[in-house]
DNA sequence: GCCAACGTTGGC
DNA sequence: GCCAACGTTGGC
């Protein structure tokens, strides 16, 4: 099967890309998704093996650098654990509705790569990311887009 | 801080 | 099953 790419969103007060450097093993459990689209995504279509781009939102908005899906999807631990964000009281071990996946950290971009310099790139026009109105913290993005934004990070 | 774009919830 | 109200996300 050809290999695949993603691109992470995450809001770097919550979880950013040191915050995954610092992980053992750089590796983290992506996990806290709960959006059916995404959803779907992390159990029917991320395989270990694909590569993830790892952007973030808010104040920083720029892709800051690669990783590497090393689990494909399996049950998100948090929605078992009461009290935590992200409990689902109705999702049972059996039949569980939430997943996740692990990634490793990978490549540092020397430069981010910023939103608004993706938008200057035509080869990036039709991303995922740039479309309007997406909130989608998990997405696809083609091998043609992947070559691109990784060529700029990486100069 | 504002607001567009969604997703979710709940009354009917 | 419809849809108004509400909450959240995230760019600006």
């Amino acid at each position: 099967m050809a290999k695949r790419y993603w691109l992470v969103k995450s809001d770097p007060d919550t979880y950013g890309w040191d915050d995954l450097a610092a992980e053992k093993h750089q590796t983290t459990c992506w996990d806290g998704v709960r959006n059916y689209q995404a959803r779907n995504m992390l159990r029917d279509e991320i395989r270990e093996g694909d590569r993830v781009l790892f952007y973030h939102s808010q104040a920083d908005k720029a892709v800051l650098g690669t990783a590497r899906v090393v689990r494909s999807g399996y049950p998100d631990p948090t929605q078992f654990r009461p009290g935590v964000k992200g409990y689902d009281p109705v999702s049972t071990r059996s039949d569980p509705r939430w997943f996740a996946v692990d990634i490793r950290r990978e490549d540092s971009f020397r430069t981010a790569v910023t939103l608004a310099r993706m938008k200057e790139i035509p080869g990036l026009h039709g991303m995922a990311l740039l479309r309007r109105g997406n909130r989608l913290s998990v997405m696809p993005v083609t091998a043609a887009e992947w070559k691109l934004v990784v060529r700029e990070g990486l100069g």
